[in-house]
DNA sequence: CTAATAGTGTCTATTAGACAGTATGTT
DNA sequence: AACATACTGTCTAATAGACACTATTAG
C-alpha cells in the first residue's frame, strides 16, 4: 500500500479503477389521475389512478413495456436530474413532483450486467400535459389491485392493451410492516418495474393520510367530490362525505366557481390551500 | 446500430463499456440508547442516543469520523448485504434491524470519483453488543439536536471529543414536507455523512410515532419509565406519563419480574408484544 | 317529478391532554 | 420521614364514524 502526504497528493495518484465500477439508472413511476366518461348524463365521471409506459424497442426485454427511465451520466448529473431529464423527454413536463422511491438492487434485475436503480414517483396533473406522446409511450389505467393473503393481483389496461402481474408481498419486518416483494407472475413487464409500480403505488397510499401529496395531481380547481373520489381510488376504499370533508377543510379554500350543467345540483370549486 | 434476432444473442455481444460507470458505496447510521450513570442514588439514569463512527486511517478525510461504511462488489453483493457485511465487521452482529433510508448521489460527495451512497439505518441494543469494538470505532451521544429557523444545529460527544456541525434545513416541497439538506459548518466528519445523520434520525423521529420501531432498541425486559425516556430523547420532548402509557399499553406486556435497588418505588418489566 | 349528487347538522364513540392523587421502594 | 419515581383515576377537549336530512340541477 502506498502511503500520501496529503489528500491533495492521494487525489492526484487515485486510481478509479481500484473498485469494481457499476452502471445506474433512474427509473419513474409517472402517476395521474383520468377521467372515465359515462353514457348516463345524470352520472359523474368516474376517477381512475394511471401510469405512463412505455415499449421496449430493443434488447433486452424488447416489446415489453416498463418505466420510463435511463442510464445515470455520473460525470455531469445527479439521479434527480437523470429523472428529470427522462421526465421532459417523455412528457415534456419540468416543474412536477418528484420523489425518491427506493433503490432497487438485485443482482438479476437487469440481464446486461449489474445496473443498480434508483426509482423515483412523479405525480402529474394530466391537463397539463400539451404535447402528444411518444408513440412508445401509453398511459394505462390501474384498474386492479387486489391483495388476497400474500399475493397482490394488479391489472393494468388501455384500450388496446390489458397486463396483469401478481406479486407477492411478504412481511420482513413486523415492528415498522416492512415487506419483501417477489414477482411471481409476469410476462409484459420488463425488468423488476413491477415490484416499483407496487411500491410506488403503496408509498402513495401512506403518504396521503398525513401529507398534501395528492394535489400534486389535482387540476388549479376541483370540486370535494372529485378529491373525494381521488383519495378513494388511492386508498382503494369508500369514504363518507361528512368525515373527509372535516378532514381536507383545513387545506382548500372555497372559490366563487361553480361546477354546472351536470344533471344534479352543481358543486363549488376549490382550490389547494398551503398551510 | 447493431441489430440482433435474439435477447440471447444481444447479450452475448453486449458491451458493458458502452454506458459509463460508477462506484456505489453503502454507508451506515447504526443508532442506539446508551444510559448515563447518576451519582445521586435515587436518580434514574438519564438515557441518550448514541451513534457509531468511524475514524478514517486513510485518505480521502483522513483522520476524520465517518459513518461505518464500504464500496459495494458489484459481482456478488447487494447493497443490502454489504451494509450486513460491513455491521458484522464492525459491531460482530447480524440479526439486527436495518431499513433503507435514501440513496445520496452529489456529484462531489466523494473527491476521489463519482461515487453514490445508499445510506441504512441500523438500530442496535447495546446490551447486545458481546464484542469489544474496533480501535478506530467509537460510540458518540447526539447531545443536542437544535433548530433554529432553518439551521440545525447538531453536537456529538463522548469522554474524548465533540463533534459540532450545522446544516441547513430548506423546507423544497411544501406538500409533503420534504426538505433539502446543506452542510454550513463542520470540520470532523466525512464525506456528506453529517447529513446522512440528520436523515436517519429525523428518520426516526417519523417512524416513531406509528411504527413499533422504537423495540429494536430495547433490551428484552424494560420499565414503562425507560421506554418513555427513549420516547423523549428520539422526539426531543416530554411526554405525559398517563397518555404515553395508554399508547403503548397495546405494544407491550406486563412481565412478573420487578427492576428494585433504585431509592424510589420499583417498576414492573415489560416486554414487546407483538400485534 | 325524478335521479343523482352536493352539502349540512347532530348524535355518539373514541382518543388525546391535563392534572391531581395514591403507592412504594431506599436511605 | 423524605425523596424520587411508579402508577392510576378522572375530568375535559378534540377528533372520528355514522346516519339522517336538506338543497339543487338537467331532463
Amino acid at each position: 500500500m502506498e502511503l500520501y502526504n496529503s489528500e491533495e497528493e492521494f487525489l492526484k495518484n487515485y486510481d478509479v479503477t481500484q473498485f469494481d465500477r457499476l452502471s445506474m439508472t433512474a427509473d419513474i413511476l409517472i402517476l395521474s389521475i383520468s377521467d372515465e366518461e359515462t353514457n348516463n348524463y345524470r352520472k359523474t365521471n368516474k376517477k381512475k389512478m394511471s401510469i405512463l409506459l412505455v415499449k421496449r424497442e430493443e434488447y433486452p426485454y424488447k416489446d415489453k413495456w416498463c418505466l420510463p427511465g435511463g442510464f445515470l451520466i455520473p460525470k455531469t448529473e445527479t439521479l434527480k436530474q437523470c429523472a428529470q431529464r427522462i421526465l421532459k423527454t417523455e412528457t415534456n413536463l419540468t416543474q412536477i413532483y418528484l420523489e425518491q422511491l427506493y433503490t432497487f438492487d438485485d443482482l438479476d434485475r437487469d440481464p446486461r450486467t449489474r445496473v443498480v436503480s434508483t426509482s423515483y414517483v412523479a405525480l402529474v396533473d394530466k391537463n397539463k400535459l400539451t404535447r402528444k406522446l411518444h408513440d412508445n409511450a401509453k398511459w394505462f389505467d390501474v384498474t386492479q389491485i387486489a391483495k388476497e393473503n400474500e399475493i397482490v393481483k394488479v391489472c393494468l389496461e388501455n384500450e388496446e392493451e390489458k397486463i396483469k402481474f401478481k406479486i407477492k408481498k411478504e412481511l420482513i419486518e413486523k415492528t415498522t410492516n416492512q415487506y419483501s416483494y417477489t414477482i411471481m407472475e409476469n410476462n409484459k413487464i420488463a425488468f423488476d418495474h413491477p415490484k416499483v409500480i407496487l411500491a410506488g403505488i403503496d408509498r402513495m397510499k401512506n403518504k396521503i393520510n398525513y401529507t398534501d401529496i395528492v394535489f400534486n395531481m389535482m387540476p388549479e380547481y376541483f370540486t370535494l367530490g372529485e378529491l373525494q373520489d381521488v383519495y378513494e381510488i388511492i386508498l382503494g376504499k369508500k369514504l363518507l362525505a361528512p368525515a373527509f370533508r372535516r378532514i381536507i377543510s383545513n387545506k382548500v379554500e372555497k372559490t366563487d366557481k361553480m361546477l354546472t350543467g351536470k344533471g344534479h345540483r352543481p358543486s363549488v370549486l376549490y382550490k389547494y390551500k398551503e398551510k
